[in-house]
RNA sequence: CGGGGAGUGGCGCAGCCUGGUAGCGCACCUGUUUUGGGUACAGGGGGUCGCAAGUUCGAAUCUUGUCUCCCCGACCA
């Protein structure tokens, strides 16, 4: 087998954290940005992101829910008035003290003691407080009922430790907020959100995914119940990619959120909430990328065909042939449909050496890429690499198909479908592969991870779903092994065994696994 | 926030121990060459060494402080 010369210098099996940042550097999503925590998001991350909100925005408008914008500045006194979500946030929150600075004196600018606030403002870690005082003036009667909100928005959490997009301490994101009348409506509510996500990751980012229902003690501060999407990473390690909260009448309580019913009386709502964030950026690296870099599903790629045309620079009148050629192959190209939409292609004719674009373009991880080079042109055809099939085995080189202009535009639509869903399928097999099921007991459990298996991957387990200490003390055994309870699955097989940490009659099955 | 490591042209690094105003590879620019796959050769531009203060005749090199990043932990989308 021939040695593959791979774009980028650091292999995932070799070190996996340190392969991720290549890749982000590499594909040229993001950068440092020297304020602690926070990252530059670039033109091909964005345009990711761009993507990702303009499906989903698509999906939760399907849904009835409508955008709104809310400050971002949340009075502190908000926050005090839900005892567990203040709890949950006060430690990594930034604060607002002052209004004005001054000079002073030696050359520095200092908050002006004069301009302190009278009551400080929170940067919002995310929005229920002062959603909730929206929805106390917007919700009367049972005919506002529910009341169905959503908004794209900057939210900060002062983190202690941060990976680009996996935990920056801005992230972007989409937070819903809703309201109901009662707790059935609301739960369905949750569960339809994270009905949204399952189908957002797998068929937007070819993401597979576990819903389930996240244990007491990883619930939002403040929730009833926390339902998630937990996605694999080729690491074996676990990304909580979106979570869907029932806050049952917490937030209502807390903001005096009531209506008055069809018969007349005065009873509070029950709501919901649910978000997901460009940490969907980070799953979509660590699940399609490889040691070539990154490999965008098409769904989601800024530009899903990248056209090089490969110009001499010295013969203007062939280099403007060439471009001609290439333009009308874009044209094609553009007319052609994916995934319902226009397919999104790019004719790159800046200057520089085809050669050395197209590996931008491979760490990109632009799905298709077409070289068109004279030969080409007087062929009638073109040099085209999908970059899930990117090398020949064989010989080692990039892998090469040459169809005709025509049969390259036509059929372009089928290949990007036929990418988005193989990537789905590759990380299916692997996400599959790497549950191990049926582990009886936590002797088994701290075997499994201390085994020679590099990735252990996740495993199943049942539990009796204990409360309180009894939790607390089952969450210390996993603490020692690293371990973290990921959710209950939704639709796992019924329990038929022992719970691991008590040794009692088992009530459902959870999955463990370490995590982002 | 605790433990460890690191900040030197766009990127990756050497120099620092044994102070004397900066070097390599890639990238970039120019020219020649090559021309179907990350071409080769030659020439060239760009940094005052994270920031601040101190020691010194002199600091990238020593001291102190501070900011940022990476790894491990605690916390979390």
């Amino acid at each position: 087998m021939p040695e593959i010369r791979h774009a980028l210098t650091k292999k995932r099996e070799d070190d996996f954290a340190a392969w991720y940042q290549e890749v982000i550097t590499a594909a040229d999503m993001a950068e440092e940005s020297g304020v602690r925590g926070c990252m530059v998001i670039k033109p091909w991350g964005y345009g990711i992101w761009e993507r990702i909100q303009r499906l989903l925005d698509d999906r939760i408008k399907a849904a009835g829910v409508q955008n709104c914008y809310f400050p971002i500045f949340i009075p502190l006194a908000n926050f005090e008035r839900e005892a567990e979500h203040v709890e949950g946030f006060a430690k990594e929150m930034a604060v607002v003290t002052h209004h004005r600075l001054i000079n002073d004196g030696y050359g520095k600018l200092i908050p002006d003691p004069a301009a302190k606030l009278e009551e400080p403002l929170v940067v919002r870690p995310t929005s229920e407080t002062i959603i909730g005082d929206a929805m106390a003036r917007w919700v009367q009667s049972w005919r506002d009922l529910p009341l169905l909100t959503n908004q794209w928005a900057n939210v900060v959490r002062w983190e202690m430790r941060t990976r680009m997009f996996l935990r920056t301490s801005e992230f972007l994101w989409q937070e819903g907020h809703t309201a109901h009348a009662t707790r059935d409506e609301a739960e369905s509510e949750t569960k339809r959100a994270l009905e949204m996500y399952r189908a957002c990751a797998e068929e937007d980012l070819a993401m597979p995914v576990i819903t389930g229902e996240k244990p007491e003690n990883e619930r939002f501060p403040g929730a009833v119940e926390t339902w998630s999407i937990e996605a694999m990473m080729q690491d074996g390690k676990a990304l909580q990619a979106g979570t869907s909260h029932y806050l049952g009448t917490n937030f209502s309580e807390a903001a005096g959120i009531k209506y008055q019913s069809q018969e007349g009386q005065e009873a509070l709502c029950h709501t919901t909430s649910w978000g997901v964030s460009t940490r969907m950026i980070g799953g979509v690296i660590m699940t399609h990328g490889d040691d070539d870099g990154l490999r965008v599903p098409p769904a989601i790629a800024p530009q899903q065909v990248v056209i090089l045309p490969m110009l001499r620079g010295k013969d203007e009148e062939a280099d403007a042939a060439l471009t001609a050629y290439c333009d009308e192959l874009r044209g094609m190209i553009a007319a052609q449909t994916a995934l319902g939409e226009r397919v999104r292609v790019l004719l790159d004719t800046r200057p520089g050496k085809a050669a050395a674009k197209r590996w931008d373009y491979v760490r990109k991880g632009a799905p298709i890429v077409i070289e068109v080079g004279s030969r080409d042109m007087e062929a009638g055809v073109v040099s085209l690499i999908r970059r899930d099939q990117l090398w020949n085995m064989e010989t080692g080189k990039a892998n090469y198909q040459t169809p005709s202009r025509e049969e390259a535009a036509a059929g372009i639509g089928a290949m990007l479908e036929d990418i988005q869903s193989a990537l789905f399928s590759q990380a299916a097999a692997r996400r599959d592969a790497n549950i191990t099921r049926n582990v009886g007991s936590i002797d088994d459990v701290a075997a499994h991870y201390s085994g020679d298996a590099k990735y252990p991957g996740w495993v199943e387990v049942q539990w009796a779903k204990p409360t309180g200490a009894a939790l607390e003390k089952a969450v210390e055994t996993l603490k020692e092994h690293k371990l973290t309870i990921r959710n209950v699955p939704i639709g796992a097989e019924p329990a038929d065994g022992a719970c691991i940490f008590t040794g009692g009659p088992a009530v459902e099955r959870i999955l463990l696994a370490r995590s982002y």
